[in-house]
DNA sequence: CCATATTAGTTGCAAGTGAAACCAATAATC
DNA sequence: GATTATTGGTTTCACTTGCAACTAATATGG
């Protein structure tokens, strides 16, 4: 009657499992030595690479609620990596960039979880370049712009 | 001095991302409808294949926490879709197993969850395989013995 | 066997999260 | 150009979660 459901071959859930195992890893990393958590984490990243940004395109472009995103934001300008400020275009929109302290930190950082994800990636030996592409099609598979975005 | 580092091309993000959006799909479909959550389902699926389990078996197999599984198993209880009793063998033990009803509703989540897997697996293609290959070289570069212990 | 350690499961507590309500600023409509 | 709708962000609230402390049962070592 059953049909011989297996969990463990259950794509959503090797998904939910592979990622969450992923995102404690990184948490070792940067969660303890650095007081900051996957939010965060992603605010910094985000900003890293684009030198200003607005909360709202970080929603978009990380896919993470908006008022995670906000109290991320918060947290990181306390800690004084990150300011904000009110566009003067529009000012609804709260322009974001790294301070040096935030750059600082953020290169550390990604140096750290660069070299935890060349560790995994090369256990994939030559196989990694299909994993990418795996993830790709997984992607477009659920309609996630890989990027397009960015 | 930035590695220009791409948060959008970064696996953890990635594979983040996608259980996210999966898991989102998964619970509009017995979410709503059935007033479960993530670890009801886990509960559920591991108990729908094996007909007996103990929570202990179901933490293990579905790398869950043991205080979410607990909670999970007393909501199902209360719902009359599972049903517990100290094992007589060894007395800490719950021996775990599905009611009818449970059963049944476990049996029409399934199908309408294998639905919606084989609707994103259809997306992939013939490459589909190529998909679960990779997931499987993750789990292994991760350590994730996937399934073995099933 | 008695004391200690271990294992199964539950529960109190402290975060963290998403949804929805909210505030402020701008855009659109009449 | 006043009213309404929309957009960007914040905050409140209810809920979930993970950790750690706890209880109960069994195993182990003296």
């Amino acid at each position: 009657m059953t049909k011989e459901f297996d969990l463990l071959q259950f794509l959503p859930f090797r998904l939910n499992r592979l990622a969450a195992e992923m995102s404690k890893r990184l948490h070792e990393i940067y969660g303890e030595p650095y007081g900051i958590d996957i939010p965060e984490w992603r605010v910094l990243a985000t900003l890293g690479a684009r030198e200003s940004a607005t909360a709202q395109e970080i929603v978009l472009s990380t896919r993470t609620h908006k008022s995670t995103i906000s109290r991320a934001v918060s947290r990181l300008t306390g800690m004084g990596w990150v300011e904000r400020a009110r566009a003067q275009s529009d000012r609804r929109n709260l322009e974001l960039q790294l301070t040096p302290l935030g750059r600082s930190k953020h290169d550390e950082i990604v140096a750290m979880v660069l070299a935890a994800e060349g560790d995994i990636v090369s256990r994939l030996g030559n196989e990694a370049a299909l994993v990418r592409k795996s993830l790709a099609l997984l992607e477009n598979a659920l309609d996630i712009d890989a990027g397009a975005r960015q």
